[in-house]
DNA sequence: GAATAATGTCAAGTATATTTTACAATTAAT
DNA sequence: ATTAATTGTAAAATATACTTGACATTATTC
């Protein structure tokens, strides 16, 4: 399952996917993998993608029913 | 930094760390290393705990200041 | 206070998250 | 239509999450 609001979160504060890669210190692949949904991430990490965006991990990261 | 908001949660259901591994599917040991707040679980895993503890990923895995 | 349950911790192994490099496909700008 | 920027994806390598097994220590309970 993708995880479009992560992706929607990223369009809204015009990074690309590059951009939030750098900040958050890691690769283009992973953010990508990511918002493609194929994987599963680590907490800090995500925590450091929610304070880039301005996001908390139940915005991004808790999953819909 | 200790995680006591999850041991408190735990506590809270009367769940031994055993008893939260089985649930989880993980090993004892994952579940004291992470209330020993030394390391940095998938979120995957933090999304099992929430759920069986009736927690969110804020109430559990959010930072403090 | 002995026995049992719960927890801390360590070392060696396995599974998998993440990187690097690289190229193809799509979208946006000129 | 071309160029540049963004994204999808794949294979091989590396870092690290997680397991297994084992023993020590700290509560609990009898």
């Amino acid at each position: 399952m993708k995880n479009l609001k992560l992706k929607a979160a990223r369009a809204g504060k015009d990074l690309s996917q590059d951009d939030l890669a750098k900040a958050a210190g890691v690769s283009r692949q992973t953010i990508s993998a990511i918002e493609k949904g194929d994987y599963n991430p680590t907490i800090n990490l995500c925590i450091n993608i929610c304070k880039i965006l301005g996001k908390t991990l139940d915005e991004l990261f808790w999953p819909e029913e």
